[in-house]
DNA sequence: CTCAAAATAGAACGATCGTTCGTTCTATTG
DNA sequence: CAATAGAACGAACGATCGTTCTATTTTGAG
């Protein structure tokens, strides 16, 4: 609202001078989110924080459901700056993939002690509808999507088994990256970054190469 | 506490009435953290619930964190009674190992709106230490270890491969667990059950024959 | 039936939550 | 300078939270 004109002069400086108390306050509400999870966002700590009081938090977003839709939207500007774009420049097929991989692995455990938004949130909100959850998983399907196609391009280019799967084979490799973050944040498992590349190198080897049996079922 | 002779009287009729309210709220409490989370379990909710009064629940386990941590050992008795005592029986090696996945498989997913506590209590409590966490993760770790020996038993039996890893193999089955329950649960894909029994035949026929190459890394 | 002990109810507490409201401060504009 | 809009504050709201305390009811053993 009020996106007015901002004027010439405006324009020129770095910015509004309100948005950039509300990038601030994002900032502060990204790391805070990143521990405590999207439900654990309080308006009043993140006043504190930001050494703010609580009304002039609030009157940035109008709602804490809006506050953590904005959260959101900030976490996926920072995923795609962090991990889609530089991956994207490597070349189609086995290894842009790869890229994505491990620049997801890197996002979710090598940035060390916060956690992966999409992951808690997912878990949050898997039984609780509403615009918070639609907003996350419409993004979280970008994401998938996104590795689908890297997936599909690496078979057009022949580098996987015509007959892949590529639903199946994305299937899997998440199911790495949800084992990393479980096993790295709450078992406090070592070592287990390596774990999640041996399992990938696994995945693309079996679905480069028709090795033993297709494995029909049973 | 309080364990005291129960009286062979009392021993033999259904249960001392106090206990009996007790496994009553604790079966609602259950449901409720289910589908809300341990942190989403609100002591007034669940006296509305149950038809008592706040005090009237609380007296039956001194504080919310007691609560918690009893929802979590319910929890763990019936994924035992329903998961692992079951598949125990089953003979040693991948047949045990093959009973302990499905009907993990089919706790999680079949076990249809109601999410698992192991999962969802892992991401809350990744970050926030306490007795609740402890208890959490001795129980999680307790079950790994179960899968682990299964797992090991399997490659003493033959059945797998020696050079077998059995903690990257359980890294590997224990991911594609979490992504049955991301996709289930939060993301909605349907026939998403058959994607984590493929992926175990897939992990298992790797581990049992050499396949193509060991993939040294890279 | 009696009577102590256990179980439950009811009211109140301090704290925190998101939100609202009116005011004050600050900066830009005319 | 005066006028004006935006930004931030401070106090208060109603609700809910876990918890405490004191009665009251219910239970079960002698």
């Amino acid at each position: 609202m009020s996106q007015a004109h901002p004027t010439p002069a405006q324009a020129a400086r770095a910015l509004p001078k309100g948005q950039q108390t509300r990038a601030a306050i994002l900032d502060a509400a990204l790391a805070m989110a990143s521990h405590m999870g999207l439900e654990g966002l309080s308006i009043g700590a993140l006043a504190e924080v930001t050494g703010m009081s609580k009304s002039g938090v609030f009157a940035h977003f109008g709602s804490r459901e809006e506050l953590q839709i904005s959260v959101i939207r900030e976490y996926h500007h920072r995923f795609e700056e962090e991990v889609f774009f530089p991956a994207i420049r490597e070349p189609r097929g086995l290894p842009r993939l790869r890229a994505l991989f491990e620049r997801w692995v890197r996002r979710v455990s090598v940035e060390l002690d916060s956690g992966c938004i999409y992951i808690s949130g997912a878990v949050e909100f898997d039984d609780r509808p509403g615009p918070v959850r639609d907003a996350l998983a419409s993004m979280v399907r970008a994401w998938h999507d996104a590795l689908e196609r890297a997936i599909r391009q690496a078979i057009e280019a022949g580098q996987l088994r015509p007959d892949t799967d590529p639903r199946q084979m994305l299937f899997e490799i998440h199911g790495l990256i949800l084992a990393l973050h479980h096993d790295a944040r709450f078992l406090r498992h070592p070592g287990v970054l390596d774990r999640a590349r041996h399992g990938f190198d696994r995945i693309v080897d079996h679905y480069r190469t028709p090795c033993a049996s297709t494995r029909t079922k049973e």
